[in-house]
DNA sequence: GTCTATATCGCGATAGAC
DNA sequence: GTCTATCGCGATATAGAC
């Protein structure tokens, strides 16, 4: 029997959830995040950078995973091609979290603070794909443009997905590629 | 002779830039910052939401200016062509800011605390953009779409324009805009 | 794990502008 | 007087050093 249980982060991040939900973001401290878990703050700051960290767990890691699949795609693919399969595939990871997705949604929504480091995940999902394409051949500048371009697609139509789930992940976020492509 | 200077927002700001640029950002204290302006920390409070608050100063009406410069437009003119309107009047508007804002932008580098403040502020022209898009009769969904394009557009021109400044911001602008509506 | 500095903000008082 | 910006004090949370 583990004197600590190994999911520490997991259950951190379950009581915070639950506190945001309860009582709201701000109003919701460390100490009490951590009670609910029978844990530190020293711990807490083991496994998040801050407060706000504590909602983006999961998605930790998406950017270097979205990265590594893109690198994976046939090699016939031209930048555009990798962009719509790197979308695809990303989507299809996603599809089956909505519920998840959709309750932080709800928390992040009318919390600048929260929106803020949404923003930047966004942006290190941009510059993980930046990174990606460029080793797959695109050149720089086209590179920059069309992650860039990916990012806001991938953000849009997670919107959309959330607030109404007629279609699949996978459909919207071809749609919305569609759209930001042309929109100009 | 007046108890206190009426600039105190400006002063601060003057002495953060300037600790900022000697000591580094992170080992920077608002007790410092308000020592070099003779005011007090509570004082730094009431003007700002938090220490990275206090590089945006400037642009803190910047996506007010710009959604009151769309709202007086010519009637004529396409959802498009306000948005091209719109970049190339908030490119003649910073033209002239070129040396601070670079200076800006070397703090802000490597930070990731203000790169994430920095996406707020895009974030918060883009939606202005978007309701004045909107109240000049777009579509919401066009609205959107276009306003996000044309902070992108914004950002990665300003970036272009303090890296390599052989060309105004306003020429900057308008060639960015092309590519991104066209990359996909 | 413990300890400490720092950030953040509420409150009451004050001092000048109008 | 009223309004606004400031100060000074103090409390708590955050964050990081040791």
């Amino acid at each position: 029997m583990p004197r600590w249980s190994p999911d520490a982060a997991l259950r951190l991040e379950t009581s915070a959830m639950d506190l945001f939900e309860r009582r709201g973001y701000p109003a919701t401290t460390i100490p009490q995040i951590v009670d609910g878990a029978g844990l530190t703050t020293r711990t807490f700051f083991r496994h998040f950078s801050d407060k706000r960290d504590v909602l983006f767990l999961r998605e930790r890691e998406f950017p270097q995973v979205v990265a590594a699949t893109l690198l994976t795609a046939g090699d016939d693919l031209p930048p555009r091609g990798l962009v719509v399969f790197g979308l695809r595939a990303a989507a299809l990871e996603l599809e089956q979290w909505r519920a998840p997705i959709e309750r932080r949604r709800r928390i992040i929504r009318g919390e600048p603070q929260l929106r803020e480091r949404e923003l930047l995940q966004y942006d290190r999902l941009a510059e993980a794909v930046r990174a990606a394409l460029q080793e797959r051949g695109a050149d720089p500048r086209q590179a920059l443009l069309l992650a860039r371009l990916a990012a806001l697609t991938f953000e849009l139509s997670l919107d959309q997905w959330i607030d109404a789930p007629d279609h699949a992940l996978a459909e919207v976020v071809e749609a919305t590629w569609h759209e930001v492509t042309t929109a100009g």
